[in-house]
DNA sequence: ATCAAATTTGGGATGGTTGTCAATAATGTT
DNA sequence: AACATTATTGACAACCATCCCAAATTTGAT
């Protein structure tokens, strides 16, 4: 077997060790998104990334260790990639579905990345928090805004998130298409009172969704060996 | 281990095979509902029901086969109760908020059987079928009844439902009390379409709930041998 | 009480998983 | 080319799950 994926896209130009924790991520990812994280083994995960097991855990204390790190970077990538695309908007309701029909587009095309993302949201409160509090700022600005009449609670932003994800697999499962991501957001803005004429008219105007961008982080020109240290 | 729950219960006078199985059951329902569907192992649902882990396999093909059978029992259980509590009701927003609230009702009351629904409505797409058609019975005469705006589709089914579990697990992990079935009630008709005042009104109006009800099935008054046939 | 059928038992073969470690290979420096 | 450092390997121990089956036990009819 043999899996390459962002994360070895990115890692190409670093050392050894990097790239193989790189290809150890990706492997990760697709074994996650296809047999979710409970079921996923180790075992499984060093076999796609063509490496000896002992090599995992060289790299990663555990299952748990991976995946971690691996859902951590998927949401800080995410979020980078979609604030980037909002910087501009001002309007809450505007901002939350490009937020949503964003991050949509991302997971689509990335649908290992989806599906890790919504199997490991169960297992990981911690991810949970993160997107929860990422929501939570557009909502809040909505409320202020004067466009949402319903009040902004962690009830409601559990209801919200788990709208998008049910729509995400969905989309990625091939039930809904592209138009998946424009629905769930007009459900969601007219459940907070936004009036249901101009939710339509937010959720389904036009957008650039910027494609998936693999070329994130700034990388080190060049592998780094142990520092020299000169007295 | 002595575990014993609804399915002994209604199994107490049946011969010892069936009770047998039903303790294998309810001990199932507890693991699942605890370790989730994945990490649940055959071992500890025999050791739970005390009994040797051979005289699992006597009743159940595999893990599989015993997931099957609980939650098809579990989801029927449950359409009973909320069809009957539903009988006299007519309006289609208030069949569905009582169907709702009765449901979580029966899932507070039996937490365990509603972390197994919610854990297997993810892997058991016959579940997740058979759900969706219970509740687009209602939403279908909302539409037909003028109350709902919103076309109904898979699409809206599945968001719905999703809906629906996030406010079951909110309140099962104690993140939210009683109130969570009329929160979750009122936003799905809002996103329906129904106008929010009136929304507000049939969520939250009192209505009969009634308790968990595990004397479900005609119990035959007798345990059965093997047919005597007289000729 | 006796018997045959039904039921349960628990040991064990098989296979898969985790995590470790000494040996081996690859890599960059001098 | 020789060397020190870094990285990878793959066999292995310890464990646990699944599933089978021959033996033991329980059950109800007679």
């Amino acid at each position: 077997m043999n899996i390459s994926g962002p994360f070895a896209l990115e890692a190409r130009n670093l050392g050894k060790s990097a790239r193989t924790r790189a290809r150890l991520m990706d492997a990760a990812v697709a074994v996650f998104a296809r047999d979710g994280f409970e079921a996923a083994s180790v075992n499984e995960i060093a076999r796609l990334a063509d490496v000896a097991n002992g090599t995992f855990y060289v790299h990663f204390k555990d299952k748990d260790a991976i995946a971690a790190d691996v859902t951590f970077r998927i949401a800080n990538d995410f979020a980078r990639q979609i604030d980037e695309a909002m910087s501009q908007i001002e309007d809450a309701a505007e901002r939350f579905s490009c937020a949503t029909r964003q991050f949509m587009e991302l997971a689509a095309a990335q649908p290992r990345w989806g599906w890790a993302l919504i199997r490991s949201a169960w297992y990981a409160p911690e991810l949970h928090r993160q997107m929860e509090s990422f929501m939570r700022a557009d909502l809040d600005r909505g409320v202020s805004q004067g466009l949402f009449t319903r009040t902004i609670d962690p009830f409601i932003i559990d209801t919200v998130l788990s709208m998008i994800f049910s729509a995400l697999a969905a989309r990625l499962r091939g039930d809904a298409g592209e138009e998946a991501a424009s629905r769930v957001s007009e459900l969601v803005l007219c459940m907070l009172g936004y009036p249901p004429a101009q939710a339509h008219a937010v959720a389904w105007s036009p957008i650039v969704l910027k494609g998936f961008n693999t070329q994130i982080l700034p990388r080190n020109p060049k592998p780094r060996r142990a520092a020299t240290l000169v007295i």
